[in-house]
DNA sequence: AACTATTTATAAGA
DNA sequence: TTCTTATAAATAGTT
């Protein structure tokens, strides 16, 4: 909404970046303000700013708190957590590239989980790696919404399939969590509740787990 | 945004309601992706739908994941504890006003620990297997290869992100057999958090071992 | 910080 | 519900 359009990439150029951030987040906690009101639903918003200080900006709905959201979104995503690990196969048969899956996995996505927990069915039936070949092989003259449908598709597949990633590294560094408190004391049992520093999941965790006999990703 | 003005109160009209949750809510996401990608920042979204099933819809910035959010929001409200959110009037980090406090107040902390996380718009709602068949209908006779590599990218990301899930199945499913031997020969240490059989992760070890830890400041 | 030209988001309507 | 359309809003580039 402005005079030309803007490519969906970070705005490189320092003073147009600061002064669209200004303006977007303010727009921004004004939707979620709107949305709060008009549809009288609980939400909350939060917003990191990194420039210096690192100044927070945060809005959650009228009648409710963080601590409350908090416990919803925990509630609802430990029931995802649960069965998600017991085994969501995406069939997929792509060759990853190193550096995607890195940015994909700093990129958490919890958006298969997020869809499955919005629609309450698990869409790896809906969406196959099979079925995106097949489009893609009669993508060779497409144009106009049918260009823009089909991007939608792929986009929101690997943003449920990134969701899915995510959530799948909570339940990691969880187990990874109970596991080293295990392994270093098990006495400290206010330590579960509140973990030290635990570390998270980082790219060299993973790398390192990655050792057992399992198949080894060309990273 | 549409025909006439609209008042900021909770819609009344269920019918009506239920809409502009639903398009209000998507252009929320969408609007807090942009955000977060144009301006490289973190910020997380939580949205729920209370109606019935209690939905949950979530967005948080590529780069990081709900739990390093969460530790960013405490580790912030717990040395600065001022509310700089809450309604839109502060957007920005004003001190807040007297009558802003005491909604604060009265909402209680809910500047606490929070959740965050990531990826792309929630375009889920939308992609269905009808949806498929219209694309491919159309696919017949479009034309352009504009975004043929744009396409290519986003199915390749596809496929390294199941393929991460893999690794993560993997990793999962190891880790849990770990800890279900270690389960075995800790007797009650916390009898919650380890359960006998590496069972999945259920909910009340969940419960006690918050995923997240969540220290909240004395308000 | 203000000011437009435009792009977006959407409230209604079909 | 999904699609279309008329308008209200948001905001990119300028000043």
């Amino acid at each position: 909404m402005g005079r030309g359009r803007t490519e969906m990439k970070k705005i490189q150029n320092d003073v147009s970046r600061r002064a669209t951030f200004g303006k977007r987040r303010r727009g921004l906690l004004k939707k979620a303000h709107e949305l709060a009101v008009l549809c009288g639903v609980d939400l909350g918003l939060l917003v990191f700013d990194d420039d210096g200080a690192g100044k927070l900006f945060d809005y959650c709905a009228p009648n409710t708190s963080w601590s409350e959201l908090i416990e919803r979104y925990e509630s609802i995503t430990k029931h995802q957590f649960q069965f998600q690990g017991q085994g969501i196969h995406h069939d997929d048969h792509q060759q990853p590239s190193a550096d995607i899956i890195a940015g994909l996995r700093r990129e958490g996505d919890h958006l298969e989980a997020s869809v499955t927990r919005q629609t309450g069915e698990n869409l790896s039936s809906t969406a196959t790696a099979a079925e995106l070949d097949e489009l893609e092989q009669r993508l060779e003259c497409v144009l106009g919404k049918v260009r823009e449908t089909k991007d939608k598709l792929l986009e929101q597949q690997l943003g449920e399939s990134h969701h899915k990633v995510h959530i799948l590294e909570d339940q990691n560094s969880f187990l990874r969590r109970l596991m080293g408190e295990e392994g270093q004391q098990r006495a400290a049992v206010e330590a579960s509740a509140v973990p030290p520093k635990l570390p998270e999941v980082e790219e060299e965790e993973l790398t390192t787990l990655r050792l057992w006999p399992r198949q080894l990703p060309d990273v």
